[in-house]
Formats: structure tokens, sequence, C-alpha cells
DNA sequence: CTCATAAAATGACCGCGGTCAATAATTAAT
DNA sequence: ATTAATTATTGACCGCGGTCATTTTATGAG
């Protein structure tokens, strides 16, 4: 019933891997071109499609892995104990965020998946972000309003985490951090 | 001082957008292709980007102009006077949202102008949004929290409605509708 | 009207993501 | 080992957004 996979296959998929982490280790993501991949990994571009759907399938990959590597640090620390503590553990993920507004985009394009078949690492790190935040906010230590259920004030969080970094890609000229403008939404949010 | 635009500058600019706003109406704003707008508009390609940054500027100017308008006629209609009615009363804007998954896209990623020069058409439409949010946030009718700022309440509508609207699109599977969705983030965020 | 200068329009061309029929490598059966 | 069936790889090719040197058209001065 399982397919058998090739050796070759995720060897290749491996070097591909590889190379993409290579030249965005070098550049950015912006700038990543498939045929630069392929190039690298030594393989023809259309072997690149036939491990990837399209481009943007490898960046969900590269990014999403990032993100969850992060949330897991994040995770791994202390629990915050008010809005400005919350905001200083996701610093993390909010300096990877706001670093290339391309990979902003993507993850934003990538946050919703078209069907409940085709959830990508970065839906899965949205769902861990929200699992994070609902730990947090159930958590004795943090004081929160209970008038409103603790899922609700997750949502809310990752809610207004877009809406923060999203302003400050908005004003970059401006002087408010993303950090600055986050910690009155969720003083109002949670308390 | 004055830059002297010549005439035929505004008929070629109207060409071009009469006949991509042609085709959008017989089919969609995702399979919109420059190549067919310059064949209807009767001009050469270069001619397309001589008028427009790139073809993601035009769409700046058509779906902004669209949401433009069905922000004005929402801000002619009654105030609303709870949760409930804010969430009815944006339904034409919500509608409009979802329906292409390509547009909400565009939207999200010409929120954010990357400087203060550049402001175009959508971006125009968030501050318009938020102005109404406000609007409505400080209206006697309306009863809202008063611990919190009223620009803020408003800025906190504006996030939740991207935060449904993206969940939507998450989760099209779900029968959970936007609407249904947003009724509980503002009744919190507002009470 | 004529000519000089600037503005607008042109279309061949390029970059890059993505496709697909043809080919090569792998596996399983005899 | 040979063959047949499956799976992986290849690279020429296409679609489409975007560029730019060249040509065409408008404008203003004398």
């Amino acid at each position: 019933m399982n397919k058998p996979v090739q050796a070759r296959t995720l060897k290749t998929r491996a070097k591909l891997i590889d190379a993409a982490k290579a030249l965005v280790a070098a550049s950015d993501y912006e700038s990543l071109r498939v045929e630069d991949v392929v190039q690298r990994a030594g393989v023809a571009k259309g072997t690149f499609f036939a491990h990837f759907q399209d481009k943007d399938a490898l960046m969900d990959e590269l990014i999403g892995e990032r993100i969850a590597t992060i949330l897991n640090d994040i995770a791994a620390g202390p629990q915050p104990t008010s809005p400005v503590e919350i905001v200083q553990a996701l610093r993390p993920l909010i300096s990877f965020a706001i670093a290339e507004r391309y990979v902003f985009d993507l993850v934003l394009r990538y946050s919703g998946a078209a069907g409940i078949s085709d959830i990508g690492p970065i839906a899965r790190t949205f769902e861990q972000q929200y699992e994070l935040s609902l730990q947090w906010v159930t958590h004795p230590d943090l004081k929160v309003r209970d008038d409103v259920p603790p899922e609700l004030l997750a949502e809310g969080i990752g809610a207004f985490l877009i809406q923060a970094i999203s302003l400050a890609f908005c004003a970059l000229h401006s002087s408010v951090s993303v950090e600055e403008r986050l910690v009155p939404y969720l003083d109002a949010w949670l308390r």
C-alpha cells in the first residue's frame, strides 16, 4: 500500500534543499532562483518540479522549518507573566518575520491552506503559535481576563501579532517598533 | 513647475484601465494578463509599463477603487450599535475580500507601503477603514469599553477583520463563516 | 511653416517560473 | 541474467511579466 520511495529520491531532495539553504544563507530568500538551486544541486530544472509543486513549496519548507525552530525555542523559555513579557518572548519570531518583506508576504499567503489536505509547514507553525499562546494564556502566572474563553484570547494574540508586523512594514519611517506597537494591543486584549 | 501632461497620456491610461476593467468583469482578477490588456486597449506592451510601474500597480488601482466605493457605501449606511451590526455593515467588504484568494493576498501585500511616499489606493482604503471604525467606536450609540483609547479599538477591528478572513481561507471546508467568526472577536474586544 | 526638444509609444528581447515528451535508472518477476 | 514495468531525471520549450534602444508624435520658439 505504501509507495516505495527510492533512496535516490531522498538524496536528490536533500541535495535540492541543501543547495537552497546555502543560497539563502549567502543572500536572502527573495533573490533565490530555481535555476541557481538546481545548478548548485547538480540536477536538471525539471527535477526540481518533480520534488516540489512550485518554488513557493520549497520556500514553505525552508521558512516553515525556521519558524518551527524559533517557536520551539520560545516554548522552551520561561512562561511570560505579562503582555510585555509575551512580546519579549515573541521577539525572535518578530525579528525573523520583519527581516524580509518577502518572507512576511509568503507567510501570510501560506498561512491559510486551500483545503484540509494541503496544510504545509508554514500553516503548521500557525497552529504551533496558537498552541503556545493558548498554553501561556491558561497558565496561572499570566493574569488574564476570564470573561472570554482562552482559545479566543490565543487567536487574538495571533491577530495582533500580524497586525503589528503589517503596520511596521507600512511605516518603516516611523520610530514605533513592532514591540512597542504590540504591547498596547495585548494589554488591552488580555486584561 | 508642473509637468505638462499631454491629453494623449490621459487617453491612453484610460484605455488601459477600461480594458482591464472589462477583462476583469469578463473573468476575474487573477487571470488578468498584461498582454490581453494592451491588446484590448490597442497599444504596445511597453506602453503599459510607461503608465504603471508593474502589473500589481494596475491591480492596486482597480481593487483600491472597488474597496473605496464599498467603504463609502458602508459609511453612508446607519451607525451600528453592536458588534453584530458592525459585522453586518462590513459584509460587502468581506464578500469582496473573500471572493478571490488572489485579491486578498494582493490587498495584504499592498496594505503596507514601503515608504511614506508610495502609499497607493489600497493602502488608502486601510486608512479609510480605520477612520470609519474610529467613527463608529466614538459614536454614543455604540457602547464600548472606555478603558482603552478609541484609536486602539479601531485598529483592533481591522486586525480582527484580517484574522477572520484569513481563517476563512484557511478552512474553506469549515462551516464557520467569516461573520460568525468575527462577531466573538469584536464582542470580546469592544465590550 | 520649420526646426529643435521633449514626451510618448513601440516591439524585439530578456529573466525566470513552470511543463512535458523523451530518456535513463531502479525494481521486481521469471 | 533478461525482461518488463515503474519511477526518477532530463532539457528543450512555453507563458508571461518586465526592459530598453529606437521610432513616432506632440509642443513651443523663431
